[in-house]
RNA sequence: GGCCGAGUGGCGGAAUUGGCAGACGCACGGGACUUAAAAUCCCGGGUUCCGAUUGGAGCGUACGGGUUCGAGUCCCGUCUCGGCUACCA
């Protein structure tokens, strides 16, 4: 906090009884929120409802925040006040505006501080929630309070229970064709699963394998994958639980990667859509990249290598009669037992496949494993489930990995090709398995390097090609010769009879040839993985699922769902839920009577103990918000319609991929399945930038108490000794500008650190916007995070720039307010008088700045202008109440505290939240004359007065007979005249 | 390493998208008011050189080139900072 105090709330002289005419925030706030909540002022009416206005609707969304225990940051107010403008604004030119507010208040440290304290996570949500809403209510957002939710309310819950029913009740089919509501036509529908074509040899199963033949194919299915299992804490942890060392966030303790059976959404089968269907949507190009690389799509071929059914020496006999096979019968979608399919991008290398690699996971790890290599193989793969995900890529800077014993069969070439184990093979992407072309991919040159394997050139890089730096450095030396990979495109070598064929040719040519031999099919893969969507926590919402146990009560992996009817299922209540020291979920030791039951067909019946990750809620919570009450459907489809799509959907970046990626997966499906009426959620996306911390000026000394310039200083150690430096904080006048760095006044040589931080309780520059009310008040707080700069830009907080806006909305105050009277009373400057021309242009400009700044939401500039609008009229004796009263509701926006209370005293009875937007005259705009530039070789040498009307010969004309110019253009050759009406007029001469 | 974004006064930033660089705010300096201070109001400012008083000339948007009558803005290259991502075959 700055040492000087505004007057408004620390007045030293005795109080007036009466009220104080001074710019008092914390009075006029209190006031009109009161006001706005006891007059309802921004409660949405529903579609059709009498008082809805009758224009368009404006959806406004906040991503909504999770309500932690350290209560609003900064950063909130960032965007909420962003978007609290655009509905204010909105309601003022006659829009139908919904913008409500609610709580992501599922979360882990509930749940830990429960575990520490024994407070139940209902209770610590509900007074962090309590903390939150009254932060925001002072703020004085324009929000719809009575729709309000959270998403840990069972009303909420019950919701998201029923979207998952949908999700598993969906399959989805690659080859639907079908005309949405949208009118567009698609390729590719999730449909019930009630019609999933069953083939015949499934029903002759009979009704269980139908059922398991459905269970693989639903958009939630079960899988097995691995969390993070600390023994020592006994407890499963989320990854963000777990540091980059592989060590637990609490305690340092070590961390195991465990398989557990868990519930996964079928992502990937939207893949397609999610790409495709984002080029429609209204966001920055770098989100739509980030999602884009994301999902990460990619076009090549799958393989199949032969390895024929044992270990055994006749594999290259075979092989050929397996070919002639394949030959008849064509490429099988899943793959037998007898060969290894791998995913390639570059088909085109096929020729120079020298080896292959399996992932340590891949299932026929141990059925390739010889006699010999067995016991390194499994301690090769043991030793690789050890380590988490980070581990294997932070590591395997080193490749390791271990011979198999087994061959395969190169497709193309006949030879014989050795497999190997090697963890920078990802079980989880393409098929788990590589067909390894050192010559021409990276990490199979360094691999091939280091353990000895056959490089075979099958690619001639273009004429005057240069290694790229990666590329170099893997350079080898062979003999007298150094070699390195590439991994370009250029022209086949050693490929038989493709030699000589261009890259893209040689992909598209192999990938045909070899489908029509049964050996390939082109293929499409995926970064993007299917969704783990469940959590072995307590706080989230219950999958509404039932498991069916057999006699010795164990789970068949056969589910029931929870009928919709009997929806929300609720989280067991007087439930003391602490590590049990198993993997499994904490809702495993739940009570019995919520735990187990019995079908009416005599099963026993288990819960699912697993509880879905904070994701799920946040996932639709903008389509609950239209409907919020509703007890008989997750939305009215008529609401529905009405409201969706969001029209401007504002939230930090941090969100860019995954919380946009599944609310959008979710919305799809819903989509599908007939229950929303658009196929994107979100038209309009803005990001906006993080607030850092006020900007810090460093300074380094060693121990002995030298300063040690920042050049020297590498991650607070000195770059030559390594000794540890203590980092110093300066002030401002200690330092000066030298050129382009920053140094000590006392010592040139020494430069400095000069930066803003992000806001940390460690680094102690957390600005609490509590504070900041207390002191200046909601609107400067408002209207200070608008000021700082562009709404998407990282920028430093200055308390002193608050300063700054509370001194402009003094200035507004005391334009209108009499403050040396003793009671409110409007300045004796403010008449009943006709404004001058020159006011009103002042109005206009500011009204065009105004509302251009909204429409654009460069907030800033719409300060700005309104600034010079208060500086000017300041200067004046007579203000009139023509341009006061529309300048007035042009601030409500950014401050609307303070433009209510002036709206009041200039006479008005109603709030101004609904006062027409000022309608700008653009012929009230412009003066009679202009003053433009006058160019000689492009530089100004002076200026003259022209009629804004004005031709381009005409002002030349006038240009010309300018005395100066005229001295400058005799004797000179003009060369040519460029003369913009109304910009500027640039004379090119030649002496 | 890859991708994305950004470099404009002491600081945050503006510039109608190729047309007067530095709007507006902060910080700073000067003045008015005041016994004094705070608050408020008014004025000032990119920089170098010459004149030296009112003026004039040059250089200036990270750096080096280019296109153009004209570039902060467009093109090529380089550097620095920030964010995301990290063996995706």
């Amino acid at each position: 906090m700055p040492a000087c105090r505004p007057s408004g709330f620390h007045d030293k002289r005795p109080e007036p009884v009466s009220i104080m005419p001074r710019y008092d925030a914390r009075r006029i706030e209190n006031k009109w929120q009161q006001h706005w909540e006891d007059q309802q002022t921004f409660r949405t009416p529903d579609p059709g409802e009498a008082g809805a206005p009758a224009g368009e609707k404006l959806y406004v969304l906040d991503m909504f925040p999770y309500p932690s225990g350290n209560g609003l940051h900064v950063g909130h107010p960032e965007g909420y006040t962003a978007t609290d403008i655009v509905c204010r604004y909105g309601r003022m030119k006659g829009r139908h505006v919904l913008h409500p507010m609610g709580w992501d208040a599922f979360g882990l440290p509930a749940e830990q501080h429960a575990i520490q304290t024994g407070t139940h996570p209902r209770e610590t949500t509900k007074k962090n929630i309590d903390t939150f809403r009254r932060q925001l209510k002072m703020l004085g957002f324009s929000y719809d309070w009575d729709r309000e939710l959270s998403t840990t309310d069972p009303e909420y819950f019950h919701w998201t229970q029923w979207i998952f029913l949908q999700l598993y009740d969906t399959w989805y089919d690659p080859q639907q064709t079908w005309t949405g509501p949208d009118g567009e036509e698609r390729t590719g529908r999730g449909r019930p699963i009630s019609e999933l074509p069953i083939p015949p040899e499934v029903t002759a199963e009979g009704e269980q394998a139908v059922r398991r033949y459905q269970d693989a194919r639903r958009l939630a299915y079960q899988h097995e994958a691995p969390v993070n299992w600390c023994p020592k804490l006994g407890t499963v942890l989320a990854n963000e639980e777990v540091t980059a060392e592989g060590l637990s966030d609490r305690g340092n303790h070590p961390v195991e990667r465990r398989p557990l059976r868990q519930w996964m959404l079928r992502i990937t089968a939207y893949a397609d859509r999610l790409l495709q269907e984002l080029d429609g949507v209204d966001w920055t190009e770098s989100i739509k990249l980030l999602q884009r690389n994301w999902i990460g799509r990619s076009e090549g071929a799958e393989v199949d290598f032969y390895i024929g059914m044992g270990n055994g020496g006749d594999l290259d006999r075979s092989f050929s009669q397996w070919k002639a096979v394949r030959a008849g019968a064509g490429f099988p979608a899943v793959p037998g037992d007898d060969v290894l399919r791998v995913y390639t991008t570059r088909p085109d290398t096929l020729y120079g496949a020298t080896y292959m690699v399996l992932a340590p996971e891949h299932s026929y790890v141990d059925r390739l494993a010889t006699d010999e290599q067995r016991e390194a193989v499994a301690a090769y793969c043991a030793q690789a489930a050890r380590k988490s995900d980070l581990d294997r890529t932070d590591l395997a800077r080193e490749k390791s990995g271990v011979f198999t014993g087994s061959y395969a069969i190169n497709p193309v070439s006949g030879q014989r090709v050795p497999i190997w184990v090697a963890d920078y093979v990802l079980g989880s992407y393409g098929t788990g398995a590589i067909m390894a072309v050192p010559a021409h991919d990276l990490r199979d040159w360094e691999f091939a390097v280091t353990h000895g394997l056959t490089i075979t050139r099958v690619v001639q890089p273009p004429e005057g090609w240069k290694p790229s730096r990666e590329e170099v450095e893997l350079q080898r030396t062979v003999g007298d010769r150094s070699e390195t990979p590439f991994v370009g495109e250029g022209t086949a070598l050693n490929s038989g009879s493709f030699n000589g064929m261009p890259t893209a040719e040689f992909k598209e040519k192999i990938t045909r040839s070899l489908g029509s031999g049964g050996l390939a099919r082109a293929a499409v893969n995926y970064r993007l993985r299917d969704w783990l969507f469940s959590r072995q926590h307590f706080w989230g919402e219950p999958f509404p699922l039932w498991h069916e146990l057999d006699d010795d009560g164990q789970l068949t992996g056969l589910v029931r769902t929870v009928a919709p009817e009997e929806l929300p299922v609720h989280l067991p209540e007087n439930f003391d839920f602490k590590p049990h020291g198993r993997p499994e979920p904490p809702l495993d030791e739940a009570p019995e009577e919520w735990l187990y039951h019995t079908a009416e067909d005599g099963t026993r019946l288990k819960r699912e103990t697993n509880s879905m990750p904070q994701w799920a809620g946040s996932c639709w919570y903008y389509l609950r918000y239209a409907d919020p009450k509703n007890q008989t459907a997750f939305i009215d489809p008529e609401r529905e319609k009405y409201w969706m799509p969001v029209d401007l959907y504002v939230g930090g970046a941090e969100h860019a991929v995954l919380h946009l990626l599944y609310s959008r997966f979710w919305h799809k499906v819903l989509f599908d399945r007939g229950h929303v009426s658009t196929a994107e959620p979100f038209r309009k996306l803005v990001n906006q930038g993080m607030i850092l911390g006020e900007a810090e000026t460093t300074a380094f000394q060693d121990e002995t108490g030298n300063w040690v310039s920042v050049d020297d200083v590498v991650s607070g150690k000195h770059r030559e000794t390594g000794e540890e430096l203590t980092p110093v904080r300066l002030e401002a006048d200690q330092v000066e500008k030298d050129g382009d760095s920053i140094v000590l006044k006392e010592s040139s040589r020494i430069r400095v650190e000069s930066r803003a931080y992000k806001m940390s309780k460690s680094r102690g520059n957390v600005i609490n916007p509590d504070d900041v009310v207390q002191e200046y008040g909601a609107d400067s707080l408002r209207l200070y995070e608008m000021f700082m700069g562009p709404l998407e830009q990282v920028k430093p907080w200055s308390m002193s720039g608050v300063e700054g806006v509370y001194r402009f909305l003094g200035r507004v105050w005391r334009l209108m307010v009499d403050d040396r009277a003793e009671e409110m009373t409007l300045s004796a400057a403010v008449q009943d008088v006709e404004p001058t021309e020159e006011q009103l242009r002042l109005l206009h400009r500011t009204i065009t700045g105004v509302t251009d700044g909204i429409e654009s939401m460069s907030f800033n500039t719409a300060i700005s202008r309104m600034m010079e609008f208060s500086n000017e009229l300041t200067r004046q004796d007579v203000r009139p109440r023509a341009v006061l009263e529309p300048f007035v509701l042009l601030l409500s926006p950014f401050a609307p505290h303070l433009a209510e209370e002036l709206w009041h005293l200039l006479g008005h009875t109603e709030s101004l939240a609904y006062e027409p937007w000022p309608e700008l005259n653009e012929a009230l705009l412009h003066e009679a004359d202009v003053e433009i530039p006058v160019q000689i070789n492009g530089k100004v040498k002076g200026r003259v007065r022209v009629p804004v009307e004005a031709t381009a010969p005409e002002q030349q004309a006038v240009a010309e007979q300018d005395e100066s110019i005229a001295g400058l253009l005799a004797g000179a050759t003009v060369v040519k005249v460029i003369s913009v009406p109304g910009r500027l007029i640039n004379f090119v001469i030649r002496k």
